[in-house]
DNA sequence: ATGGGTGCAAAGTGTTTGCAAGTAT
DNA sequence: ATACTTGCAAACACTTTGCACCCAT
């Protein structure tokens, strides 16, 4: 891997994403950073975003749609809610005994799973009845 | 729900997702319906999908990247080869005991999950040894 | 006849990239 | 000094939409 080099920009990319502490997009991560630094380009936060999540600084959760970002953690489920697009971490503890049991069943090198359950947060729950 | 019609679009739509019993992408069955209708437009391929996936004729899988396409199936889970992009259903039964822990747990109406497994095909597995 | 459906092209999203200038090492 | 990074804007890939005409019911 070639050498990095710690900028001003990569660093105020990160410093976003662990401040929210939930599941920015890349254009949330672009207007929290912006807020900071009026100069800093979407090119620089999209690149930056996929530098830090190669390095394993930060974690990419691919969910339909878009893709969002988050602090480095163990693996886990996400929620999404249908209603009002909010994302949650599940409280539903990953079960790495189906990445083996998919392997052996399917003859594919399965390297992990993710989980998205979809319902109604409690908020959107509440109001839509 | 307003009345809807049986276009000969439409129903080429629909021929096209059932004769594959794939995944395909809106483009691919642009490209299936298109080899038999070559008048049909993109917009009415992107339309009919949407239609029939909300009437229930075809399902409708969200998938990282780009929506996918297959027949009305039960429940089920899905192999994306991160080599190739193929995409396979996977042998593990969807396991509903999930849906109604996560709801109890977290307080979201949570309605289903998608889980997707990530590896590499027998054809990539043995290719890239 | 009537309102849902179609083809077309333009507009939208979300993301990537070529390039010249800037900067961390 | 070197080559990784940046800002900018153009380009991309995928999808949605406005509109006038068409056709299934």
């Amino acid at each position: 891997m070639k050498k990095q080099r710690n900028t001003r920009q990569r660093q105020l990319v990160l410093d976003v994403v662990l401040a929210r502490g939930d599941h920015p997009t890349a254009d949330q991560v672009y207007a929290d950073a912006r807020a900071i630094d009026e100069k800093i380009s979407r090119g620089t936060v999209y690149r930056n975003l996929h530098t830090l999540a190669a390095r394993g600084d930060i974690l990419q959760v691919k969910l339909p749609d878009v893709d969002r970002y988050e602090e480095l953690a163990d693996r886990h489920y996400h929620i999404i809610c249908t209603e009002c697009g909010a994302v949650y971490d599940a409280p539903i503890p990953y079960d790495d005994t189906l990445d083996r049991r998919a392997s052996e069943i399917s003859g594919c090198d399965i390297k992990r799973h993710r989980t998205t359950f979809e319902g109604r947060c409690p908020e959107c729950k509440q109001r839509c009845e």
